[in-house]
DNA sequence: TTCTTGTTGCGACTGAGTTGCAACAAGTAT
DNA sequence: ATACTTGTTGCAACTCAGTCGCAACAAGAA
């Protein structure tokens, strides 16, 4: 499922120099990667095609930097079932959050923004008093073409 | 915040035979470690208490049987917003879901049920056409004595 | 241009989880 | 009881994701 570009292109590299972040070769590149991705990328395949920008650009480069757009809430952080393994994904941060799909038999990742999903967590901000920062929501189970 | 005691202890025993599963000393430890556990656990934790009851257990039996537990649907597999690590965390499958909020400042753990939640459930695999297996809300923010 | 300070590549390391294998033992059949 | 079959175990070695200390480097400000 390819992810909506909603985002002005380069957009990040303002966004990061109005907070005082300095903007350099590799985080050019790993910015890049994950600001025009169309699908989630695990760490591995960012530092792959960051590499095809910049050859220097080091595995905890992009490491550290994922930490830094995590801090300034600009990508979100996946886990995608564990569908492969025990890694992480990542994928730009939108306006509002979507639920992650994953069939257990095929593989297939699917997303799916809903008002309920985000009532609920009105709900739970305001019976819990609890402010959110971050919501994850993941589902594994079987896809309309999968399913018995 | 502790797990409400809605089972009975030794019940997976049971469980586990009609379906056609040994049972041995290890997976005993192992299953009354996570079955009395009042917190939720990760592998090297369940490991260190089942080795209290068993001391020959080994790290790779708990990995093996928190599998075959995972497959029978008895136990689902946490990640807490990764406070600590990179590591799981694993609890007692009860009937109703219930959402984790992690507080990213003191690190407690509270667990929330809801109605919302499990409309949001039914919407999904009616909308979406999507068989749910296991669903996974995780909330990441600050709570009612953290937050400003 | 100089200076300060944050960032990088490197390599070594940690910690979680996995795997191949020979020895073993649960449950069943005899 | 006994033997048998087959799933399970402990062990040790391994993989993989992510981290860290450090010296060299470079972005942006003065």
């Amino acid at each position: 499922m390819p992810l909506p570009q909603t985002e002005i292109p380069g957009r990040w590299q303002m966004q990061l120099a109005e907070r005082g972040i300095r903007m350099t070769g590799p985080r050019r590149a790993i910015l890049s990667v994950i600001e025009t991705a169309n699908q989630h990328l695990d760490a591995s395949q960012i530092l792959r095609k960051a590499r095809t920008v910049d050859a220097s650009v080091d595995r905890s480069t992009v490491y550290r930097t994922l930490d830094l757009l995590k801090r300034q809430g600009l990508i979100d952080e996946l886990d995608l079932m564990h569908l492969n393994g025990e890694g992480h994904y990542y994928e730009r941060k939108l306006g509002r959050d979507h639920i992650h799909m994953a069939c257990l038999r095929c593989g297939k990742i699917a997303e799916f923004v809903s008002k309920t999903f985000e009532s609920l967590k009105k709900q739970l901000e305001r019976d819990c008093r609890f402010h959110i920062l971050v919501a994850r929501l993941e589902v594994g189970g079987y896809c309309s073409a999968c399913r018995r």
